[in-house]
DNA sequence: CAGGATCCTATACGATACTG
DNA sequence: CAGTATCGTATAGGATCCTG
């Protein structure tokens, strides 16, 4: 069965590419915390999603956010208090994540029950 | 709207940390190609998964193809042949990744446009 | 409050050579 | 063929202190 034409192996990279793209916004220990705490929240504060995520630094947390707005995937305000403060929400494209992240919540779930039944 | 209560809180932690764990599963640069390259083609040997994948080196296939094997994603099978060969392929528990990768392969695709319009 | 600067450690990963 | 062993580098991330 020699069906895995040059063309299907093509089809193949591409879609390897694509995924990994993805990966790449998404990788590292924080990224899927920060999207989902902004989230769930519609609307949060930096210092907020600072409680909202155990064990993240403050240094990582500008880290990450600032990566996803450039991204696309969050959108910074400043808003005009005394002191400043600053609020992150999810642009729509960065809503797009919604169905992977739920879909990673649930296989999560089902992944934890399949490794500890042993 | 202080319909954040800590029931609320609570459950989203869970989710939270559900996520996590799927992507500690996930993480790094090769899994999920190398989970791809399985799927595609069903069953494949270590030499094609090697050639399948772009820059990968044989320690990493190695030690990612074992941490799969511990989380029960693929089995690992010996045949008897001279030299060895070793075949690898999905568990049930694995191919219930594809949704996923799915997911990732489309959004990875719709990232890139949206990246790239500016 | 929202970060930036600095320093440090651990881990991921790559390259190469070797073995049953 | 399917790995293992060894070594070296780069990056991720943590801790702490500083500032407008």
């Amino acid at each position: 069965m020699k069906c895995q034409t040059k063309d299907f192996r093509q089809e193949h990279k591409k879609e390897m590419r694509a995924v990994q793209d993805s990966m790449d916004v998404l990788n590292g220990k924080w990224k899927i915390p920060i999207i989902s705490s902004i989230c769930f929240y519609n609307k949060r504060r930096f210092s907020d999603i600072l409680n909202d995520i155990d064990g993240i630094s403050n240094r990582m947390l500008s880290k990450e956010l600032k990566e996803l707005e450039l991204n696309k995937l969050i959108k910074r305000t400043v808003l005009d208090t005394q002191p400043v403060t600053v609020e992150y929400q999810l642009t729509e494209h960065g809503l797009t994540l919604k169905t992977i992240i739920d879909n990673l919540t649930e296989w999560g779930i089902s992944h934890r029950k399949k490794i500890i039944e042993e």
